[in-house]
RNA sequence: GGGCGGUUAGCUCAGUUGGGAGAGCGCCUGCCUUACAAGCAGGAGGUCGUCGGUUCGAGCCCGGCACCGCCCACCA
């Protein structure tokens, strides 16, 4: 090290995560470690797809976990030497970026309506080329080592081109179709919305209670609903075919107040004979339930409600344009006038909203492009089944199951403006046009007679969710460049939050397994949901939003990536602080052991020069530090590998080795230094995937220290790997007792006390070998010199001598507690030991550590008798 | 209505195959010891949600219950 750098070491005693980040990550992306060559297999590659990021996004806890998630694995592989690739892109996110920009123009005193289709998408583009990158620069601040140069957007030339490429030939298989069908009627976005965008709310409803009479009787059929308005539609009254109170009615008909139609009265077994009267009103043209009903019945499907989410004409004069409130007053008030409305409860049940606006949804039939699932499904049920995909945590493969063998429609059209606008074009006499391309659809017209002048294309675009399907192997450029599909597909894993375990993991499964051949990923990983300290969901809404950046900003991105990593070991995690700031101080340990050793380490090649049974402790212990932390981090169990690292580092290299080895470190010893030097250079490559700002820097330092050898980052260092042959038993077992010796006679000089600062006057007993008392010695300020006086304590070979230093009463008065505790456990082992059940049943080691310790016990207190 | 997760120190959480309860933070006592005072040494603090069972022995295994949370579900 040049006297300059080391002038720069001296003086920062501080690690400071702002001044350094910046200039380490300059030096990752100058040195390309992120973006590798499209060479190699598969198998020997190491390969993840970012979950992409909505291009209006910014930066949220969430992503701040899921991006240190994936990145330590990832940097971890890219040190085993794997050819590694992250690949990083965002999602158009069709719903959420039309909304901001229409926002944005509401504000002006505009609309997307005035500018049209093709001005506003413009607009959407200029914005997201002014926004859209925010995100990405935020993942480079968290560290997250992806391919920077090889970022993808969903809707980029390639990409639209694949996702049109899917659609056509989904729609060849038969799998697309278009169908007039109940969906979910988002009023918010004015599109239609699938059912894993609905969320279920509970609501305190009203449950009116209406009197639908029977034809040609006097006799009514009691209904009941908490959306009075919808009965404008109804076109029939189910009942149960078991039920005996209705058993004559079926098959005649009541007559509809306020309408007058003549609804039948059929027979379902969907009816609850127990829920109010038994009768249930069919309305199929506003419910899904009875949309199903209404369609094996035959039923009318009338529509009252249009999709702006006023009256229509058929809910007749007196309703029509109102809003649906409006309605439901308008109709309650009219059945109250003519004497139908027998009641009214207050009512909780469940009601869908808009996931994206926030609006009830109103179920509408509307003609809508489906995809049919269940044929997808099948081969990506198998690959879950067999493990092929393996979901951890392992309860989350069984919810997938259950949901995938229920799989119903996905309804994937939505009247939006900003997405993959659907290839279908339609032309005269109802023909229709599915292809690639605008081109390809005019051939394909040409071809079929039809004039490609008339063809009109469809006005909706795709579900964002189906472009995010083809993620993992679009990105890698499918179908037309196969470079690099062929050397990273299928990736390695996915990490996800389990909301979206349904939304897209499964089906980048079934799309993978169709379109490539092959799953898109071998693991799927569900990572914790990280809540608000108060335990509720994080959200920018409701005030409880933590920003990941201005933790970074203030405790340091390792810090935060530590406190991530340490806090996520179950499902649902509350955000600590406390955790983040074990981090900063983690990096700041790490940077001060580091600076003494560096700072008086001789310049020797770095090498386990064990020379001592405390450096082969330290090396012994820093293998199974290696093992632990690499296990953990290989079975995704990020909180162990976390607080393990830190365990060895803080307790085990700092309060205790380096303590031990101060004094020889500072005699230039060279097997200490070297040995140093590889402990710590181990110990960085150990902490750099989880920590690898902080490591990278003080690698910089350190491989000035080692020599010319090492001219490459930490970043491509190699990995640690557990090396056996350095773990040491016999070493492991023999510190420890002198750590627990050292303990003991640190906990008796202050029960005593005895001054912190004073040395005592002690002697280990005949026969021990002094050469380890010495450094227990040192640790706990003992002095063997002029070993005269009256023994007052001993523990095991060391005696404390009496001294001006010591109190004699408080000793005394020690000496007497530990009596009766002696006494206590004595008592406790004598009576486990007279218990026959347990002498019999229980294992012999067992048994024999329980002799092992009564004896101890007993001859400490007949030690102590004599003083 | 089904399924899943949780309940351990004041707080946030660990506790591998059942053999005397742990960490970080906070709290108390004492130390500016030449890497770090955002540090060091020591300490106090827990009937492991509840009831029952299995066992010589249960935080851990089995069953019931309570509370908290999440996911799924077309009972109006």
């Amino acid at each position: 090290m040049d006297a300059e750098r080391r002038k720069s070491l001296e003086a920062r005693t501080r690690y400071d995560p702002s001044e350094v980040e910046k200039r380490i990550l300059e030096r990752w992306l100058e040195g390309g470690y992120f973006h590798p060559p499209a060479d190699g297999t598969p198998a020997e590659n190491f390969s993840v797809a970012i979950p992409p990021p909505n291009v209006t996004g910014a930066l949220h806890m969430g992503h701040a976990l899921n991006g240190t998630v994936q990145d330590a694995l990832i940097r971890m592989k890219r040190m085993e030497g794997r050819n590694t690739l992250w690949m990083l892109g965002t999602d158009h996110a069709g719903i959420a970026t039309q909304a901001v920009v229409e926002r944005e123009l509401r504000e002006e005193g505009a609309s997307r309506h005035e500018l049209g289709r093709d001005a506003f998408v413009e607009r959407v583009w200029a914005w997201k080329e002014r926004y859209g990158s925010q995100i990405v620069e935020q993942y480079k601040r968290l560290g997250a080592s992806c391919d920077y140069e090889r970022e993808r957007f969903t809707l980029d030339e390639g990409y639209v081109r694949a996702v049109y490429r899917v659609f056509a030939q989904l729609y060849e298989k038969g799998l697309i179709y278009r169908d007039n069908y109940m969906v979910n009627w988002d009023v918010g976005s004015h599109s239609a919305i699938s059912d894993l965008e609905v969320e279920n709310r509970e609501l305190e409803d009203v449950l009116y209670s209406i009197d639908y009479p029977v034809e040609g009787t006097e006799a009514v059929l009691t209904v009941a609903t908490v959306r009075p308005e919808t009965m404008l539609a109804d076109t029939a009254v189910a009942v149960h075919p078991d039920d005996e109170r209705y058993r004559e009615l079926v098959g005649g008909h009541c007559i509809l107040p306020l309408v007058g139609r003549r609804l039948p009265i059929i027979a379902d077994e969907r009816v609850d004979p127990e829920f109010g009267t038994g009768a249930l009103k069919i309305t199929p043209g506003h419910d899904p339930n009875d949309f199903e009903i209404g369609r094996e019945h035959g039923l009318e499907e009338i529509v009252v409600i249009g999709e702006d989410g006023r009256m229509t004409a058929a809910a007749g004069e007196r309703f029509a344009g109102m809003h649906a409130q409006e309605a439901q007053a308008a109709v309650l008030d009219a059945l109250r006038a003519e004497g139908r409305l027998r009641g009214e409860e207050p009512y909780v049940h469940s009601v869908p909203f808009s996931h994206r606006t926030g609006e009830r949804i109103e179920p509408l039939i509307s003609l809508q492009w489906f995809c049919r699932m269940d044929e997808l499904a099948k081969p990506a049920i198998a690959a879950v089944e067999s493990d092929r995909v393996r979901i951890v945590p392992e309860q989350h493969k069984r919810v997938y199951l259950d949901w995938m063998g229920r799989i119903r429609p996905w309804c994937i059209s939505r009247q939006l403006w900003w997405g993959h606008r659907l290839p279908v074009w339609y032309g005269p006499r109802e023909t229709v046009f599915v292809a690639e391309s605008e081109a390809a659809a005019r051939e394909a017209a040409a071809a079929a007679g039809v004039d490609p002048a008339e063809l009109r294309r469809d006005e909706d675009v795709l579900d964002t969710w189906f472009s995010s399907a083809i993620w993992p192997f679009a990105i890698l450029g499918w179908p037309e460049e196969d470079a690099l599909l062929r050397a990273f597909y299928p990736t390695d894993f996915l990490t996800t939050a389990r909301e979206i375990l349904f939304l897209w993991v499964s089906r980048m499964i079934m799309m993978g397994l169709e379109f490539v051949g092959d799953v898109p990923f071998d693991d799927v990983y569900v990572h914790s949901v990280i809540l608000a300290p108060s335990g509720r969901r994080m959200s920018k809404s409701l005030g409880t939003g933590i920003d990941p950046l201005d933790e970074i900003g203030v405790h340091g991105a390792d810090a935060l990536r530590f406190g991530l990593l340490a806090m996520s070991s179950t499902e649902l995690v509350r955000y600590s602080a406390d955790r983040v700031q074990q981090g900063e101080d983690l990096a700041n340990k790490m940077w001060n052991a580091s600076r003494l050793v560096l700072l008086n380490a001789p310049e020797v090649e770095p090498a386990p020069r064990a020379v001592r049974l405390e450096d082969r402790w330290i090396v012994s212990r820093l293998e199974r530090a290696i093992d632990a932390v690499s296990r953990s981090l290989g079975s995704y169990d990020f909180a162990h590998a976390a607080l393990d690292f830190y365990g060895f580092l803080w307790s085990e290299l700092c309060d205790w080795y380096l303590e031990i080895v101060k004094p020889r470190l500072y005699d230039g010893e060279p097997e200490v230094a070297a040995t140093l030097l590889w402990v710590l250079e181990q110990t960085l490559a150990l902490a750099h995937p989880m920590m690898p700002f902080v490591t990278e820097e003080i690698y910089s330092y350190l491989a000035g220290a080692a020599g010319g050898e090492r001219r490459e980052m930490l970043v491509v260092h190699r990995f640690p790997a557990l090396d056996a042959a350095l773990v040491d038993e016999d070493a492991e077992r023999e510190i420890d007792a002198w750590i627990k010796l050292t303990r003991q006679l640190r906990r008796w000089r202050d029960l005593v006390g005895v001054a912190p600062g004073s040395v005592l006057s002690a002697r280990v007993a005949a026969g021990e070998a002094a050469a380890p008392h010495e450094l227990v010695a040192r640790l706990a300020r003992l002095s063997y010199d002029g070993a005269e006086g009256e023994p007052l304590a001993a523990f095991g070979p060391v005696e404390i001598l009496a001294s001006a230093e010591v109190d004699a009463e408080r000793v005394r008065r020690r000496v007497q507690e530990r009596r009766e505790t002696l006494a206590s456990e004595i008592g406790r082992a004598e009576s486990k030991l007279a218990n026959q059940g347990f002498v019999q049943n229980a294992p012999a080691d067992v048994v024999e550590e329980e002799r092992g310790k009564l004896a101890a016990y007993r001859a400490e207190l007949e030690e102590l008798g004599d003083h």
